[in-house]
DNA sequence: CTAACTGCAAATTCTTTGCATACTC
DNA sequence: GAGTATGCAAAGAATTTGCAGTTAG
C-alpha cells in the first residue's frame, strides 16, 4: 500500500478537524498525533503496538485516549478496524485507499491485501434482496502462505 | 438454516467421537453435552451463552469445560468460530452446511446469511495469484437492516 | 474561566490456566 | 488403578471507565 502524498494526508488532517468541530470536540495534539501515527504505521497496527510506538517517542500518550481516539477516527471514517480471528483488533488507514480484502496466514499470521471487484457486485445483490443497506464489508481469506521465512507450519495434511 | 436430521446428528456424534479417539482424548458427557447443545442452538451462539444455557438445564458444565470444548470441536471441523466485529466470538454448526456468509447490522447486531457461489471464484483466483492454500474464508457485510423491530438504529443520514 | 480531555489505575469482559477432585479407559 | 478431564477460582489479555488534574476554546 503505498504511502499518501504530502496533500493527501493534509486532507486526511483536515477532515479530522473538520469531523471534531462538527462533533463539538477539542482539537487536541494527542489526537492528531495519533492519527498521524496510524497513517504513518505501515498498516494493521493494534492499540498497543500503537501505544508504545507513541511512548517510545516524545510523545507519551495514554491506552485510555489511544482508544478514545481510535474510536474518533472510527467514526470519522478515516481508519477501519479489523479482526482477524484472535482478539486484538487491528487498525488501518481508509483514506484514499481503495477498499481491500486480507488473506491471512494460519501459520505464521502474515497479512497480505487483495482487490476484487466482483465483490462489490456480490455486495450490491445481496442488498438488494435482503434489503439491507451495506455501508462496508470485510472478505478474510484463512489458509497457508508459501513464503520461505513462514513460522509456525504445521506438520497437518 | 434448517436443523439436522437424526441421522445427520449421529453422524456428527460419530465425528466427534471418532476424532477424539483418533486424537487418545476422552469421551466424555461433559464434550458430548456441548456438542449437542451448539447443534441445537439457532445458531451463532457464543461461550458464555452457551454456559449459561447449559447451567439452566440439569447439564452443570464449567466454562473452562465449555471453552476446552469449543476449541475440540474447531480443531474436528464440527464448529466454526467467528469474529464479528466485537470482542466476543461466536460459534457455529459447520456440518452439513454449505459455507455460508453473514450480513450484519450494525444497529440490532441482528445476523442474515447469504450464499453466493463467486466468492468461491474469487478464492481460487485470489489463491493461485499469491500462491496461497486457502482453507476457508469469512464474508461479512456490515450494514442497516430494515427490520421493523431493528433497535438502536441511529438518525445519522 | 470552564467544560472537555488526559493520564493513571482500577474495573470489565472474554478467555485461559493451575490445581485438587472426579471419572474414563 | 493410572492418568486425563472437570470445576473452581484466580490469572491473563484487551479494552473501558472513573476521577483528579490539565488544557483548549
Amino acid at each position: 500500500m503505498s504511502r499518501l502524498s504530502p496533500d493527501q494526508r493534509e486532507e486526511v488532517r483536515d477532515r479530522f478537524l473538520a469531523f471534531l468541530k462538527r462533533r463539538g470536540l477539542r482539537q487536541t495534539q494527542a489526537r492528531l498525533v495519533v492519527l498521524d501515527a496510524i497513517y504513518d504505521a505501515k498498516g494493521h497496527i493494534d492499540a498497543d503496538t500503537l501505544y508504545f510506538q507513541l511512548k517510545q517517542q516524545k510523545h507519551s500518550i495514554s491506552r485510555a485516549t489511544v482508544y478514545n481516539t481510535l474510536s474518533l477516527l472510527l467514526d470519522s471514517d478515516l481508519v477501519v478496524r479489523h479482526q482477524f480471528g484472535n482478539s486484538q483488533a487491528k487498525y488501518e488507514p481508509s483514506f484514499r485507499f481503495w477498499q481491500h480484502d486480507h488473506l491471512i496466514c494460519l501459520d505464521c499470521h502474515h497479512i497480505m491485501e487483495f482487490c476484487d471487484p466482483r465483490i462489490q457486485k456480490i455486495q450490491e445483490m445481496v442488498a438488494d434482496i435482503y434489503t439491507f443497506e451495506i455501508k462496508r464489508h470485510a472478505l478474510n481469506l484463512y489458509g497457508h502462505c508459501q513464503r520461505v521465512d513462514c513460522t509456525n507450519r504445521s506438520a497437518a495434511a
